[in-house]
DNA sequence: CAGATGTGCAACTCCATGGTTGCGTGTTGT
DNA sequence: ACAACACGCAACCATGGAGTTGCACATCTG
């Protein structure tokens, strides 16, 4: 079972109604395509094809209960996410570090 | 002037042409879009629109110099990115602290 | 000044994808 | 058993955006 990639992971946050869908999983329980779909502005489809992306992300997986399906965010795969901006952030300042460091020795 | 969406810088990184140019930005000097066009698989033009989404949401700026202008990362939007997965990752920490406070109280 | 280099802008493909409708199937409950 | 409900799958449409080429303009250099 290959681990979630960080650029596809961002790739499913990046669309502004799969953002929704994640805060609305983060703050309430597993829901399904057609609850998420009562909150936005396009049909049960259209809910259920994001979560698909999602669940090809990792970002998300499903859990069947009958007849119903409801979907869990994945914590790691989010996490993924953030560990990689967290990383060209430490590049970032650490280069600046170094400028620092260069400033300091011309004195 | 206003501050850097999360949602749209989210949308910005979303793409991996964009992902190898954050990456290219953070571990370098500012760099101009003909240098980036070497190590990439499309022209200079094509890194030029990717610089210019990236500039929209304000992951990067742009500072001209003589004829050659060069690119450089702004930390503060990709900190946003990151604050907005945090925040998603709190909120479901918090719920299942909640979850976690029933199942005590259910003893 | 003339050529080389770097850039931005505009027009043009083309394909990925967000969104829809329609349908068949499995589950629930009365 | 049967109606209502929930879902997945497939076909389809339209738009956006990634990428290209072409060109005009600015800047540097010999």
């Amino acid at each position: 079972m290959s681990r979630a990639d960080p650029g596809e992971v961002l790739a499913a946050l990046g669309d502004p109604t799969r953002q929704q869908i994640v805060t609305r999983l983060a703050s309430g329980q597993a829901r399904t395509a057609t609850e998420l779909a009562r909150d936005l502005p396009i049909t049960r489809q259209g809910v259920a094809k994001h979560l698909a992306t999602l669940r090809d992300a990792r970002v998300v997986h499903r859990e069947e209960v009958g007849r119903e399906s409801r979907y869990r965010l994945d914590r790691d795969a989010i996490a993924a996410a953030r560990s990689w901006i967290a990383d060209v952030e430490a590049t970032w300042d650490a280069r600046l570090d170094r400028l620092a460091d260069l400033a300091e020795r011309d004195d």
